[in-house]
RNA sequence: GUCGCGUUCGUCUAGUCCGGCCCAGGACCCCAGGAUUUCAUCCUGGUAACAAGAGUUCAAAUCUCUUACGCGACGCCA
């Protein structure tokens, strides 16, 4: 069994895309098939070496591996020919000479007069030898077929027309070029958006024409944004990479799109096995979902808190690298990601949070500084015992830090506040004894002086 | 416009094939409580939907028809 997934290189993978291949890719292995990558290049205005590196890319963030390809429709142009040749061998398609400004004016009058804009079948029996070569598509009766995800389609041939499937350079159009690959890579389940729904007709026109097996259609519904209007760049981030640079963790994305149009009960949550193991074309939707970003962030924060250390440290490089954080000195790293994993929403959101730990800064956050640091006898006081301590761990600051409640008579957060300001500088803390151990005591001495520091400027 | 496809809480969805167990369940978001050294996490609870109408039936979210709305296709794009 083989599946695959057949993107046009004219830009970077989008969300849409991503999760056709997804279905695709999950649908090849839980046959235990074949998943195959096509590139569909014949565009060669649109078709760049960039947006074809973006796919890549895309797909091996993901983690979509393919086990044929990347096959390119570029370098299969003699067998396209050789096709077309056949078809018109066969009295199967001819060639047509109507010009774009006659076959614009054609369409111009059909959708005054209210009806559909079809090429007229002008040079159908002209016997040509030159221009665009177009398909002889039936005229009676009706294509139907039984796609996996909608159902029972039927359209009557009289809706369709003769499509071009050569241009006037000679060069194959994507009706033709898909028909043949899917045929000759043995693709058994045609899995893609359902914009191609109503090209499936034409296609299946164009098998029996070849006398070839038909195979079986998957429709996938769009993926809309969240006012209804199919998934645009308006909407946001539609690049997968994008979704990396937002600090997302590409199984969490993945979990994501599988829910968006595919469900297994109330099950929210699934691993790349489980989606393999579980994975049903019959259990897809029909109708259009929208993409939701707090639910996407909502599972990433899952991800995030049930990963390994490790895995969440491979995938933050990318970003400790482009916010510039350096690690090699400091608490080790995975002191640090253990500690930020139950807090962080985001890849970003934990890098951000790591720089207290690998950095100095300069001032704190003014507002919360103003309210915060008022009273510099309990600072002084624990910078006292802290700086006495020997052994810099998280159990024996926190006994330092009663102590200073007990002297001074106040309440935990009287000292523990401002002490997680000062070591922060905007608040973001968690457990503040092992902020403390991980900063490391010369840094955790450093910042409480800047403290005093401010607050004996302010009362100047 | 024509043709095709679709329509369950704000969003993702379960249930629809084989009508009753559904005055519709789960999840995100939101709201209210609780726990907690801020935040976050965690726990408990709550709000909220079968597009409309007609029909079949003892019984319809589920079957039939009509309407409305949405999306898609109508390229020498894919």
């Amino acid at each position: 069994m083989k599946s695959r997934f057949a993107p046009s290189p004219t830009g970077y993978l989008h969300i849409g895309g991503a999760r056709t291949a997804l279905f695709a890719w999950a649908w090849a292995r839980k046959q235990q098939g074949q998943f195959v990558l096509r590139i569909e290049d014949t565009d060669r205005e649109r078709s760049t070496q960039a947006s074809v590196d973006a796919i890549l890319d895309g797909m091996n963030w993901l983690g979509l591996a393919h086990d044929e390809g990347p096959f390119y429709q570029t370098d299969r142009f003699d067998r396209y020919k050789e096709i077309i040749q056949q078809l018109l061998n066969e009295d199967k398609a001819y060639y047509c000479e109507c010009s774009k400004e006659r076959l614009q004016i054609l369409r111009d009058e059909l959708t005054e007069k209210g009806e559909k804009a079809k090429y007229d079948g002008c040079c159908r029996d002209k016997n040509l030898s030159s221009g665009v070569v177009r398909f002889k598509n039936p005229l009676e009766g009706v294509v139907a077929f039984n796609d996996a995800v909608k159902g029972k389609i039927s359209i009557a041939n009289k809706e369709l027309d003769d499509l071009i499937i050569a241009r006037t350079d000679g060069t194959p159009t994507y009706n033709l070029t898909v028909v043949v690959d899917d045929y000759d890579m043995e693709i058994d389940t045609v899995i893609r958006g359902d914009d191609h729904i109503n090209n499936t007709p034409r296609q299946i026109n164009l098998y029996q024409a070849l006398n070839w097996r038909l195979p079986e259609f998957a429709h996938l519904p769009m993926i809309l944004g969240s006012d209804g209007a199919r998934l645009s760049k308006r909407h946001g981030a539609v690049s997968v990479m994008a979704y990396r640079d937002e600090g997302f963790l590409p199984e969490a994305l993945l979990n994501y799109l599988v829910r968006l149009g595919w469900s297994h009960g109330d099950q929210e949550i699934f691993t790349l096995a489980e989606i393999v193991e579980l994975f049903e074309l019959k259990n897809i939707n029909k109708a259009p979902a929208s993409f939701n970003q707090e639910k996407l962030i909502w599972l990433n924060q899952e991800y995030i808190k049930s990963a390994d250390v490790e895995h969440l440290i491979k995938n933050l490089a990318w970003h400790l690298d482009h916010q510039q954080i350096d690690t090699s000195t400091g608490p080790a790293l995975e002191l640090v990601v253990e500690h930020l994993q139950e807090r962080s929403k985001t890849l970003v959101e934990m890098a951000e949070g790591m720089k207290m730990f690998y950095q100095d800064f300069d001032e704190f956050n003014e507002k919360l500084a103003k309210k915060q640091f008022k009273d510099s006898q309990s600072i002084q006081l624990l910078m006292t015992k802290l700086n006495s301590l020997d052994d810099w761990v998280a159990s024996n600051i926190k006994d330092q830090i009663k102590q200073v409640c007990e002297e001074l008579d106040i309440g935990f957060g009287k000292i523990g506040q401002p002490f997680r300001l000062a070591l922060s500088g905007n608040g973001n803390a968690g457990n503040i004894d092992i902020v403390a151990q991980l900063v490391g005591k010369d840094r955790t001495l450093a910042r409480l002086q800047m403290a005093l520091d401010y607050i004996s400027q302010r009362s100047d």
